[in-house]
RNA sequence: GCUGGGAUGGCGGAAUUGGCAGACGCGCACGUUUGAGGGGCGUGUGGGCACCCCCGUGUGGGUUCGACUCCCACUCCCAGCACCA
């Protein structure tokens, strides 16, 4: 490895340098551990509950501590968040930025099976491997505050929160067919399915029939989708959540089956679309649809149960392809169009999604694309009863979906397709075949978990109780140690294994009883983490009110988009159910969000093992320093893009702190005994200058152009020593080097600490308050640019505020302007003052 | 297909109430320092051209004294969702 040295001074500063020996060298690893000790011992990032200061909750997604350590995609998070965390410690604000692990995970499981280690004992392993990193990167938490999901402190918790929703009747068991996840062999959420396969191992899931706990998230639907317009996100992430959320109006509509025995059967359609009623001209059920085999006539049964059973047996792995054909199968029966009293055929066609709407829809070919191929396919009839003007439609080429005006549709012939399908729903209403639906896409939360290393759902099943919830003072339901956790198919947790935990009493009976043995969801435990911080050490309570009164919601909460529709939307539904529960006052936990970038491989990629491209911070800060990581991290992009790392482009960075440093160690044996009145002035002009410019860069978080202002001031004051030597002794220069220092700090925490101490700053360089302007940034002259027919042609200086007559004068004398035989008095100008004459002709 | 975001030198990127396009960094070139290498320091670096000057922010149009920025139409790229009725 290659030591990091660099101190080789200006050719023209020599003179200084002559002295300088090997300790004055930039060597990181001689101060970088020893302060961040010091920085722990002092306290120095404390958040001081009930201060009187203006509070600020900075948090970013706490990680799951695998065995590969954290690793540079962490950095584009954490880095960042921090360096904002100290500059709002410098501007007074008490700082709540904490920082926990997401330490309940089936890797841990896994190589415990694999390698005999029990997954308690590598989760905390590896948890002080995490820890070493997040100190080394010189991470400005408040380290009493950290916790692990996995700690029985905290998952006695997470517990109590399921007994919560259980009072609430938001959380059931219901047998149904689930996504199974054959590698991780536990049921999966939908919004843990990515493309049909496991969010986690990538593995295509399949489904399997099993009784499962779920939280009834699908009845905050409206309010989880309606809130997003109350909280500062990305655009992007709040339009995943509305689509995911996927809200839509329609009506449901009765369909009477014709049936001999009359017994009338119905089949009830949601549509959104009751405008195109008059169209319908056939029907689709879904394969899993109960009436199926009821309704099918006996001659069309055969053909019937083999395409049902191809469909369920598909529905798998092929029905989640979208560009296929629309099969189906007619059953042999019709229903009648409750508007029309028109016959039309009921088909079955795996088209048709069960588990959306009523799982049966009317079929209007004419105007959607579906049912247009679907009934080219089956030679079925085509009628169009909307059009855009109102005229008839002769021939139909492809299926009309947009609103238009309803033609061969009786009374309601005439309408707007909006009047329309409010007057039929109205009708249907009346005539009780229907009525005004709202649907959704969201599904419940499946929250079981059929693995070990996770928290314990706290019920008890009692023969004659049912599911009984733990009651609270038996909290925690401790996971027991001694456990198989061989892998099993079967939908079983490993815990029902053990039959110490299994066994147990109702604790309203006292008769004999099992306890449930699935885990829940990972995700279950990071809904309320957020709460958690601001009093971490609670034994009575999952939290105070006070304290989270005090600190909650989170000001700013940094984190990967890929938990767009997972973490993000079940933390939202668990802040509103604490809400409607009276244990917090704010529905809403995130007020503002960020989506940090991914930071690529050097090739473009995204880093991974197998494409060999990974950066691992260890090594870096091993080459460079942690500083040096830090603010190449900062200047590699802006926050919220992907950015590919370089390695020549850390090395620029790196030039940057060994160049401050080697100018500013200079300033350790200087006494300021030289003055030079007008280039002192400039250092106070410039120095002014970025502080304005600077703090508005951090402000925003524009880290990038921060790191780029800092090396513009750094190359000015080179320049101004380069031009006079003996500037650097001056009082304004050192005065700037400290200011430079001090706004430096929160990006590179230990260069500027030991800097600040060798140029006699005394206490922490992090205690120093954020710098004020002096308001005398704006300089004394200005460039107006000269323009002729909007065309920059020369640049005059002249004093601010200048009018038009002064610029005037001047440009009147400039040869670039004079040669273009300008007749100034014909001449229009657009004059801004300080900025620009434009000269029209 | 729908939704959201984007397109600026060889590369990463800067520039917003419309006012000098290309800050800063990388790379490259030349010079300098050095026993050598590395490293440092300096100068230059959008394209065309000897110069004047011309062209230039995905494409085409528009508004304006003036457009990377605003408006209209389009192309391509990225991400998410996707037979959702």
């Amino acid at each position: 490895m290659e030591e990091v040295r660099g101190s080789t001074p200006l050719s023209s500063t020599n003179f200084l340098i002559m002295e300088q020996t090997m300790e004055k060298e930039y060597i990181p690893s001689e101060f970088e551990a020893k302060y961040y000790e010091e920085w722990e011992k002092e306290k120095l990032f404390k958040a001081e509950d009930f201060s009187s200061k203006p509070k600020f909750y900075l948090l970013v997604m706490f990680p799951y501590p695998s065995g590969s350590g954290l690793h540079v995609g962490h950095c584009r998070n954490y880095i960042p968040a921090d360096t904002y965390a100290r500059y709002k410690r410098m501007k007074g604000f008490n700082v709540l930025h904490p920082i926990g692990y997401d330490a309940f995970g089936l890797p841990a499981e896994n190589y415990a099976i694999e390698h005999g280690v029990h997954p308690k004992d590598s989760t905390y392993k590896n948890i002080e491997n995490f820890r070493r990193q997040l100190k080394m990167l010189g991470l400005s938490y408040d380290w009493d505050r950290e916790f692990a999901t996995s700690d029985p402190t905290y998952y006695k918790w997470t517990e109590w929160f399921f007994g919560l929703l259980f009072k609430r009747g938001l959380a059931y068991q219901d047998t149904n067919f689930q996504w199974w996840c054959p590698h991780c062999k536990t049921v999966l959420a939908n919004e843990q399915i990515i493309d049909g396969k496991c969010w986690r191992c990538g593995t295509p899931v399949v489904k399997k029939e099993l009784k499962e706990w779920f939280f009834k998230i699908t009845s905050y639907a409206d309010r989880l989708l309606n809130d997003l317009d109350k909280i500062d996100w990305p655009e992007r992430i709040k339009s995943m959540q509305r689509n995911w959320i996927g809200r839509s109006y329609g009506a449901e509509i009765d369909f009477e089956v014709v049936d001999e025995a009359n017994e009338k059967p119905k089949i009830s359609v949601f549509t959104t679309r009751i405008d195109t009623i008059f169209g319908v001209t056939f029907l689709a059920i879904a394969p899993e649809h109960p009436l199926v085999m009821k309704i099918t006539k006996d001659e069309y049964k055969e053909s019937i149960e083999k395409y049902v059973e191809e469909a369920l047996r598909k529905f798998e792995t092929e029905r989640l392809s979208t560009e296929k054909e629309k099969t189906g199968v007619f059953t042999g029966a019709y229903a009648k169009n409750p508007f029309t009293g028109e016959l039309v055929p009921i088909y079955v066609g795996d088209y048709v999604v069960f588990s959306y709407g009523t799982g049966a829809v009317m079929g209007v070919p004419a105007h959607d694309e579906r049912d247009f191929a679907f009934a080219k396919k089956h030679n079925l009839p085509i009628k169009v009863v909307i059009s855009k003007d109102g005229n008839p439609v002769e021939d139909l080429p492809e299926a009309f979906t947009e609103d238009g005006i309803l033609i061969n549709s009786g009374e309601f012939s005439g309408l707007k397709s909006e009047e329309a399908r409010e007057k039929l729903t109205k009708y249907a209403e009346e005539h009780n075949f229907g009525k005004v639906v709202i649907r959704y896409k969201i599904r419940d939360w499946l929250i079981s978990r059929q693995r070990y290393w996770g928290a314990p759902i706290p019920i008890v099943h009692c023969p004659v109780h049912g599911a009984v919830p733990v009651p609270e003072k038996e909290l925690p339901v401790l996971l027991p140690e001694e456990v198989d956790f061989s892998p099993r198919d079967t939908g079983e947790s490993p815990l029902a294994n053990d039959k110490d935990f299994v066994n147990t009493t109702c604790p309203i009976c006292g008769g004999p009883a099992k306890r449930e043995t699935d885990t829940q969801d990972g995700f279950a435990c990071s809904s309320w983490y957020f709460l958690r911080f601001a009093d971490p050490k609670n034994d009575k309570a999952p939290f105070d009110r006070d304290k989270v009164k005090y600190w909650l919601p989170v000001d700013l909460y940094i984190g990967g988009a890929e938990h767009a529709v997972m973490h993000l939307l079940y933390a939202r539904f668990y802040t509103k159910v604490m809400f409607d529960a009276g244990l917090i006052d704010f529905d809403e936990p995130f007020k503002k969000l960020l989506n940090q970038g991914m930071i690529l491989g050097p090739d473009h990629q995204k880093m991974s093992k197998s494409r060999g491209n990974v950066v691992n911070p260890d090594d870096v800060v091993k080459e460079y320093g942690a500083d040096t990581l830090r603010a190449y991290i900062l200047f590699i992009g802006p926050l919220d893009t992907d950015s590919a790392w370089s390695t020549e482009g850390i090395r620029g960075v790196n030039r940057f702190i060994k160049r401050m440093w080697s100018l500013f160690i200079q300033l350790e044996d200087v006494n300021e005994t030289i003055s030079n009145e007008q280039i002192e002035k400039g250092i106070e002009l410039m120095t002014d200058k970025m502080i304005v410019k600077i703090s508005d860069q951090i402000e925003k978080l524009k880290f990038n152009t921060m790191i780029s202002s800092f090396m513009e001031w750094l190359n000015y004051l080179y320049k101004v020593v380069e031009d006079d030597p003996t500037v650097i002794k001056t009082k304004a220069f050192k005065e700037a080097a400290i200011t430079f220092l001090t706004m430096l700090a929160p990006a590179t925490p230990f260069v500027t600490e030991e800097l600040y101490r060798k140029l006699g700053g005394s206490g922490s360089i992090h205690k120093r308050d954020w710098p004020q302007s002096k308001g005398i940034y704006k300089e004394e002259k200005t460039i107006v640019v000269v323009q002729v027919n909007g065309k920059v042609r020369d640049r005059v200086e002249v004093p601010i505020e200048a009018d038009l007559e002064d610029v005037l004068d001047l440009v009147k004398k400039s040869d670039k302007i004079t040669r273009l035989n300008i007749d100034f008095d014909k001449a229009k100008y657009v004059f801004v003052k300080d900025k620009l004459l434009n000269i029209v002709i």
